[in-house]
DNA sequence: CTATTCACG
DNA sequence: ACGTACGTGAATAGT
């Protein structure tokens, strides 16, 4: 006994094209989406079930028996898509390299074919395992050794169902679903039912009176709407009926013996993978071959080896002035530091032809003639250099106290800034991405700060390796930010505020260590108090951070009621607990100990754990994260210290000033609200910030119809929700959740607000069909934001990018706007000689540490360079405060 | 390495 | 019928 699998080649093919973006293609510009969904499917089916042989059926041109029988059948549907039909050729090449069988019969439906050949081989004792997008084959699955493998939706998301699974899936068996499609008729192939019948009705006839003639004998039984239908539409049921039942007699030479997988061909596979650029496919197809196929020659081309110049450290002092000589030139440069950060290597690319790279170790690095040359270099005078994360070769410069002026491209910046949906930006990757170069060596690490136990290669090597990547992209990169328009962006506002991170994270942020250890002690004792009374509460002792044994006290020792349920069980996260607070006295006790575990762990033990030597904490700002443009913090995170609770806040007393400086906090008020009402030109919501009223309580007035002076507390928290609730796309489910109010009433909110504030509304509708038009979204300074997924076939992925189109240009312009004020208050700080510094920033917020001297001054400067970043429709408001703490900082 | 939870704007 | 607010990073448990 073999088992079998019969694949429906279109429907299949059908779903992948639909699952993937059309944007695939090959270098020819063929495009390659459904191939490659269908190939991935073929390779998973292949991996996961194991067939002893297997055979797609693929529907031909021609009108079948069933067009015949029913004019209307399949006629409206929207035409086959030419992107699609042009692929199916290539689907037969995949086919035919791996020795697959293809079958299509004139006359007949590749559902035919599938039926015919599966009940062959369930005769034969095979098991046979159908795999399908489409419905119509349930009803094959009635014979025993038949069952359907369901294709949902996308390319590996499947149900298997037997005959058990059917009936439980529609609530018929699979004999009966025949006769079920009858009724209810199939949107999908254009064939309408019985008006009136949908599957529930149509499953309950037939468990009723089992066929088409105990339904239709009892009519009359029916309410009157249904009869009437009923006696209306009963030929058509019956035709329907006889149309969908599968034949089982297509001529079909392919005897089941021929199913078997034969020998392979493997130059064949590997020339037609290699055509179709399926490279990582082809790693995966000969994986579940056991390495059976040769291995593929990529058509990238191999970054040259460097040519390191051998010298002596005079001598490449020598050849470093030459270098500087030419004036204008642009250096690509590679460097390597230590964990400390201290410069190791620093390489500069002089020829990419012949990969010569002048490369200074540590030891030339310390020479005098060297260090003359570097601070020439560093100034920018000479020449400019292009580098791969530059921030980490600003700093290791300023511990040299040299200032960097001398940068021009950072590729991290620019690869992030032309796609910033990527992951790492790492060096080796955007070379081949963009300059379809490989590394001679593929496990090299090409970070900047060197791991040394780990690479392979000496540190000169590795550092000269980058400098030739850079130079190759160069001038792909700038070319791509010149004819995008980002050049203002990235000149203007993303290369210069790699220096300012670079500085903040060098200057870090004062500790009070006596505060945080004393803050952390109390949050330990509290929480080993609350433990041990959840322990007793529950009548047992149990780790409580596991939400696995959690989930066993509540849901199976106390019987508490499941809310919502996660990908493994019943959730338990706040939202949930809050709901059944009232059902145990252990809930509120796992709240409280929630927020204080929380407490201790990220923030208390957390921050001790990274305190410098120096008593202070240097967080890395990450610049090429956040999707939106939004910067990032990272060891710790300093973009989330506590402040919604009095507990929490407390964290914020441990970050102090440096004795004899203050605490200088700056945030802008409300500034994602201003963007929309900028970008969206409402005239009630610009009205409101210009006459400078609280928003919060003008929206709450509009939106629930009362004078301003009427707005309750809680009128206005739930205005202030929905505005930031809509900012992110929020339906009315969401903000009926947040409200604890019901849908209903959550929609009448809605559409009071999108009432009072009509151009919100459009601005939102037009910004997702916009996007959809150009695939990205954009800002006023140019920032871009692809979204391919808006036109995702599945329902949900699209919903999610719509939701994220809205929110990218809001989210994306105030992070401009906010990244030109720290740009503008760092230069205007460091060109007026002030000792005040930019110590931390929290995406609208920034922290300075200023000298008493200089406060007044400062604070002005502060207030003015952000209120004027930029012009919008609404002015810009800025709140500031300040003393000696983050906590107590206070206007 | 993934899932869950939760802190912030 | 489904799932339901965007963007981050860190701690913990468990496979």
């Amino acid at each position: 006994m073999a088992k079998l699998l019969f694949l429906d080649g279109n429907s299949l093919t059908y779903r992948a094209f639909f699952a993937l973006p059309t944007d695939m293609a090959i270098s020819s510009g063929q495009v390659t989406n459904a191939v490659y969904g269908f190939t991935v499917m073929l390779i998973n089916l292949i991996r996961d079930h194991e067939p002893d042989g297997l055979v797609v059926a693929f529907d031909r041109p021609e009108p079948t028996f069933r067009h015949l029988m029913l004019p209307e059948y399949k006629a409206q549907r929207d035409p086959t898509p030419e992107l699609l039909l042009q692929q199916f050729p290539l689907v037969r090449n995949v086919l035919d390299v791996l020795k697959i069988p293809a079958v299509e019969t004139i006359g007949f439906e590749a559902d035919d074919a599938l039926a015919t050949l599966a009940t062959r081989a369930a005769a034969n004792g095979d098991e046979a395992v159908i795999v399908t997008g489409d419905r119509d084959l349930y009803q094959m699955v009635s014979d025993p050794l038949i069952r359907v493998l369901y294709n949902r939706r996308g390319v590996s998301d499947y149900a298997l169902y037997d005959e058990a699974g059917i009936k439980e899936r529609t609530g018929v068996t699979p004999a009966q679903y025949a006769m079920y499609a009858a009724l209810r008729g199939d949107p999908s192939d254009n064939l309408p039912g019985v008006p009136g019948v949908g599957e529930k009705t149509a499953a309950r006839l037939i468990n009723d009176y089992d066929d088409l003639d105990g339904i239709f004998a009892n009519v009359d039984k029916q309410t009157p709407k249904l009869r009437e239908n009923l006696k209306m539409f009963e030929e058509r049921a019956r035709t329907n009926h006889q149309a969908m039942v599968l034949r089982k007699d297509a001529p079909i030479e392919l005897d089941i013996a021929d199913l078997r997988w034969g020998e392979l061909d493997a130059s064949a596979v590997k020339n037609l993978f290699e055509e179709l650029e399926f490279v990582s496919l082809y790693e995966r197809l000969n994986g579940i071959l056991l390495g059976r196929l040769p291995a593929l020659e990529s058509s990238a081309k191999i970054l040259e080896t460097p040519a390191l110049i051998e010298e002596n450290s005079e001598e490449k002092a020598r050849l470093f002035a030459q270098l500087l000589k030419q004036k204008d030139q642009i250096l690509p440069v590679g460097w390597a530091t230590a964990p400390s950060g201290f410069l190791v290597a620093l390489a500069i690319a002089t020829d990419t032809e012949t990969g010569n790279v002048l490369c200074l170790n540590e030891l030339d690095l310390a020479h005098a003639d060297v260090q003359i040359q570097l601070r020439r270099l560093a100034s920018g005078a000479d020449c400019l250099i292009d580098t791969h994360n530059a921030k980490g070769l600003i700093k290791a410069l300023s511990l040299m106290e040299i200032e960097m002026a001398c940068l021009r491209l950072d590729t991290a910046v620019a690869a992030y800034l032309i796609d910033p949906s990527g992951s790492k930006y790492l060096l080796e990757e955007i070379l081949f991405q963009y300059c379809q170069i490989k590394l001679p060596d593929g496990d090299l690490a090409l970070e900047g700060q060197l791991d040394f136990d780990r690479v392979a290669v000496s540190v000169e090597t590795k550092t000269a390796n980058d400098a030739l990547c850079v130079a190759h992209l160069s001038q792909v990169l700038s070319e791509l930010l010149e004819v995008k328009n980002m050049s203002y962006l990235y000149e203007e506002i993303e290369r210069p505020l790699i220096g300012v991170l670079a500085r903040m994270e060098q200057i870090g942020v004062a500790i009070d260590l006596p505060e945080l250890t004393s803050l952390r002690d109390r949050l330990v004792s509290e929480v080993g108090r609350l433990e041990q009374e959840i322990h007793e509460a529950a009548g047992r002792s149990f780790n409580v951070n596991s939400t696995k044994q959690l989930r066993e006290v509540l849901f199976e020792d106390l019987q508490l009621t499941p809310q919502k349920k996660t990908k493994t069980g019943f959730s338990t996260d706040a939202a949930s607990l809050e709901k059944i607070r009232e059902q145990h006295p252990v809930v509120e006790m796992l709240i409280s100990y929630r927020e204080v575990e929380k407490l201790r762990s990220t923030y208390g033990q957390g921050l001790l754990d990274v305190v410098g030597s120096d008593g202070r904490i240097h967080a890395t700002f990450n610049q090429t994260v956040a999707r939106t443009g939004r910067l990032s913090s990272e060891d710790p995170n300093l973009h989330n210290i506590p402040v919604r609770t009095a507990q929490g806040r407390q964290f914020r007393s441990a970050f102090i000033a440096t004795k004899g400086f203050e605490l200088l906090v700056a945030d802008y008020n409300q500034i994602e609200l201003r963007v929309i009402a900028h970008l969206s030109e409402d005239p009630g919501l610009i009205d409101a910030f210009a006459k400078g009223t609280d928003i919060h309580n003008a929206t709450a007035a509009s939106v629930f119809g009362v004078s301003p002076e009427d707005v309750s507390g809680e009128q206005r928290s739930k205005a202030k929700m929905i505005s930031y609730g809509l900012a992110y796309g929020m339906e009315a489910y969401g903000l009926a959740q947040r409200l604890g109010i019901s849908n209903g009433e959550a929609a009448e909110i809605l559409t009071a607000y999108f009432l009072a504030f009509p151009k919100v509304k459009s601005f939102m509708e037009t910004v997702v069909s916009e996007t959809k038009a150009k695939g990205y979204t954009e800002t006023m300074f140019g920032r871009r934001r692809p979204m391919p997924e808006l036109n995702a076939s599945n329902f949900r992925v699209r919903q999610a990018a719509e939701r994220q189109a809205m929110n990218a240009p809001i989210q994306g312009l105030a992070a401009d706007i906010f990244k030109v004020a720290l740009v503008r208050l760092d230069r205007e700080l460091r060109q007026t000689g002030a000792a005040s510094v930019l110590v931390l920033q929290v995406h609208d917020e920034v922290i300075l540490e200023v000298h008493p001297d200089e406060k007044n001054q400062i604070l002005d400067l502060t207030v003015e360079t952000m209120c004027n970043a930029t012009d919008l429709k609404v002015p810009l408001e800025v709140h500031v405060s300040s003393g000696n703490s983050w906590g107590v900082a206070k206007g």
